[in-house]
DNA sequence: CTGACGCATCAACGAATCTTGATTATGGAG
DNA sequence: CTCCATAATCAAGATTCGTTGATGCGTCAG
């Protein structure tokens, strides 16, 4: 059924994104983007971390959705993505609010 | 030093908050108990899973602070905490503002 | 008390994740 | 073209996570 697929991939994307906010690292890097734009080598810096690991974050962190990237010459530089941010405080805000009557008269799900 | 110390704690809840949230199975979980309390036989039905695979994620969601539990005669009961939910949306909502003066003042985090 | 039920916990295993260091790819400087 | 800088990718190892089946604990019925 096209619905159950459709859900499925709902769940896996909210799954990636989740798992892209549960990582220290990738919330310290979050946390600097919100200053503005910064290359890996702000980052390196700033978090102390080798390059090879920011790479490696800030790619789960673009797959999520959560940041978009830039090339300029030779730099990097990542942004935060607003419009992501924005999903994943809808998908909690609808966790906390009550079912609606369809929901309800479907059951559940 | 002690802010530091905080800092730490902090990081690690809102780890380990995020990380609650990552998982297909925890979700189910969540959107089923937004209709209301429910006991582990309810969820084992409903989402066709073993009953030690519940318990184990129902002890995720409730180290995370999302979920409460009441004990009923030999039925534990299952609820979920919206304080936790609204913590939840309100760290992404700080990480997709504008940094206030006196963050920007002090450079960073 | 005994047996059954509901659930938590444990041990063991495979899978996914994170880190580190090395290698590769791309772009600019000379 | 050659060399250097920046960053992505890869391989290997350590750690964490999720699943399963077995066991233990508390509660109720008879």
């Amino acid at each position: 059924m096209a619905t159950r697929t459709h859900a499925r991939a709902y769940t896996d994307r909210t799954v990636r994104l989740f798992h892209a906010l549960s990582d220290g690292t990738r919330l310290s890097i979050l946390q600097r983007l919100r200053f503005g734009e910064r290359c890996v080598c702000d980052l390196t810096d700033a978090l102390d971390a080798a390059q090879s690991r920011l790479s490696f974050h800030l790619k789960v962190l673009k797959d999520a959705g959560l940041v978009t990237d830039r090339r300029d010459g030779r730099w990097m530089y990542y942004t935060l993505n607003p419009e992501t941010l924005d999903q994943a405080a809808e998908l909690i805000d609808t966790l906390s609010s009550a079912p609606s009557a369809a929901e309800r008269k479907t059951g559940c799900c």
